[in-house]
RNA sequence: CGCGGGGUGGAGCAGUCUGGAAGCUCGUCGGGCUCAUAACCCGAAGGUCAUAGGUUCAAAUCCUAUCCCCGCUACCA
């Protein structure tokens, strides 16, 4: 174990019933922010995704393609899979419910849960749309109709299992009350004080009958096990969870997780449901959920009738991958949501990238090599107009960690590009060009072009988890090894002496807005934004 | 009276808890510089801090009322 200790993080497990877009997107890239910066600082870090493969949604949409639902998540979860890669997040493993550990599982703990008097036999009573093969609530119903198909409903029942929600429910507000970081963002939390446990707590469906393409429940064989208790549990049984107390040695490592990163959508099934599941097996509770906030396309949520989606793919070959994983985190607030548009992808791409990092990267090796020829030396020729200069970079490790630590991760990353904006100010207030012009001023240039290459290095160390590639490609343009996360606010990642590359290339090619506007309309012919 | 969040220069946001000269990024305009990717740096214009009252020496910040937006309100990954 490291000395920092360990960090579990997961993700929600994403639907297998399509390809994700970039909405979906966002969340796997967030949660690989975290990781990434949670390894720099040290923790053992083990990171979790996958996909959710079972349900009636995916029984249907699999008929529908003439294939057995098995070939159809195995082609979904493959399309996932590569997204996830292709956007170069560093997830340890990428579970699946068909897996036959977690569908063991599964079944082991639906069992003991019955066993012990937390789930019973029921029924499951709701208004029934039989066309849709659809149950809904007297609230989703609109005009007293079907809101899929707005044809009449009739009440009906369906034999279910159920847990006893209430049963835990005086345990799990006293833990958030005494725990006011468990749920995230904060104002969330009274929302399922005020709307679920206080009222009083319904008890949850755990199993249907309408449908086949599920883990089917052991001893009684005409129920599958219904969606929550199916894909919550992914978090411990992937991790090696054992309903009989064998667990593995990965689980006792690392369970509790220290967070769950989800979608705004699902806060109530991770921050009641999922306790409760948890307090009912008699194991501790997740340390945080953090309900995100939508990444939205224009000025609507993204669907395929809108012929708005946006896949990361598409974006990441117009724009590269760190540009896309740039803008994703940088254009989520905390907890607002964020917005896609053309217009700010590609102001974000040419101002921030291009500008402000990719110019100064490269105006700065280009200085090295004209006036020395790669070689530059800290001649210690100080004057005061450094220590601003290294004031603001030598603080923003501590001020990236804490950011963090609140998972303010769009703030961290504008922290750390203050660095490169006061880089370029730096090379205006001290005037390189001029200093080259006088022979006198030789140890006086060189000492502002170390610290302007050591800053850079630190720089582009504190980056490292935002835009791994590009990190990589500015250290290695500085020919200087990734300068540890402790010396990141300390002069000296850069090495005096070091000869960095002769031919900086381009990082970000500024991009013009028309070129891409052209692109777009051949991509999406009707679609403006 | 269901609960909660929010309304700040053209755009997106911070600041509100712990009152004390209205700030950041982008855009616009002017200037500077020339190492660099029409880049970079500086400056300017532009805000009755939703509205109306109140507390205070002092209010974006506290109190009251009103208007508008947005979440959540039970089985949707």
């Amino acid at each position: 174990m490291s000395e920092k200790g360990t960090y579990y993080i997961t993700t929600a497990i994403a639907y297998a019933s399509g390809k994700p877009h970039i909405g979906n997107t966002y969340e796997i890239v967030l949660a690989d922010c975290i990781a990434r910066f949670k390894r720099q600082e040290g923790y053992e870090v083990y990171f979790q995704t996958g996909t959710d493969e079972h349900g009636q949604k995916i029984e249907e949409k699999s008929a529908a393609a003439g294939v057995t639902p098995k070939e159809f998540v195995d082609n979904a979860a493959c399309e996932i899979k590569k997204i996830w890669d292709l956007m170069n997040t560093s997830y340890d493993k990428f579970m699946r419910t068909t897996d036959k550990d977690h569908e063991e599982q599964v079944q082991k703990i639906f069992r003991k849960l019955y066993e012990q008097g937390d789930i019973y036999k029921g029924a499951y009573e709701g208004m029934y749309c039989t066309p849709c093969e659809s149950f809904w609530t007297p609230a989703q119903l609109k005009d007293g109709k079907c809101p899929d198909c707005g044809r009449p409903v009739s009440a009906a029942r369906e034999e279910a299992y159920f847990f006893k929600m209430s049963k835990y429910a005086d345990r799990l507000i006293e833990h958030i009350e005494t725990h006011p970081e468990f749920i995230q963002p904060a104002a969330r939390k009274n929302e399922m004080m005020n709307n679920f446990l206080k009222p009083g707590l319904q008890d949850l469906c755990v199993s249907r009958t309408a449908f086949k393409w599920g883990i089917p429940v052991t001893f009684d064989e005409k129920h599958v096990v219904y969606v929550w208790l199916d894909a919550l549990t992914n978090y411990i049984t992937k991790i090696g969870y054992d309903a009989d107390g064998n667990h593995s040695e990965l689980y006792k490592k690392f369970w509790p997780a220290d967070l769950h990163l989800i979608g705004k959508d699902i806060i109530r099934f991770h921050t009641i449901y999922w306790p409760i599941f948890l307090m009912a097996l008699g194991e501790p509770l997740p340390k945080q959920v953090f309900g995100h906030p939508w990444l939205l396309v224009g000025d609507g949520k993204m669907s395929k009738s809108k012929g708005n989606t946006i896949y990361a793919d598409t974006l990441a070959d117009m724009f590269g991958v760190d540009a896309v994983r740039y803008f994703m985190v940088h254009e989520m607030p905390f907890d607002n949501d964020g917005v896609f548009t053309w217009d700010t992808m590609v102001e974000r791409f040419n101002s921030d990238l291009a500008n402000t990092l990719g110019n100064l990267v490269k105006r700065t090796i280009s200085m090295s090599n004209q006036y020395f020829g790669g070689v530059i030396t800290d001649m210690g020729v100080h004057e005061e107009v450094d220590d601003d200069l290294y004031a603001t970079v030598l603080g923003t490790r501590d001020r990236s960690v804490s950011l963090m630590e609140t998972l303010h991760v769009a703030d961290c990353l504008t922290a750390i590009f203050n660095i490169f904006r006061r880089c370029n100010k730096y090379i205006d207030e001290t005037e390189p060009w001029v200093l080259a012009k006088d022979e006198a001023k030789k140890d006086r240039l060189s000492t502002v072009l170390y610290n302007l290459l050591d800053c850079i290095a630190i720089g582009a160390a504190l980056l490292q988890s935002f835009l791994p590639d590009t990190s990589e490609s500015i250290l290695k343009q500085l020919n200087t090894k990734e300068p540890e996360f402790d010396d990141c606010d300390k002069k000296g990642a850069f090495i005096s002496g070091t000869k960095v590359t002769e031919n900086p290339e381009t990082l970000f090619e500024r991009k013009k807005m028309a070129d891409i506007l052209k692109k777009v309309e051949e991509l999406y012919p009707s679609d403006r934004n």
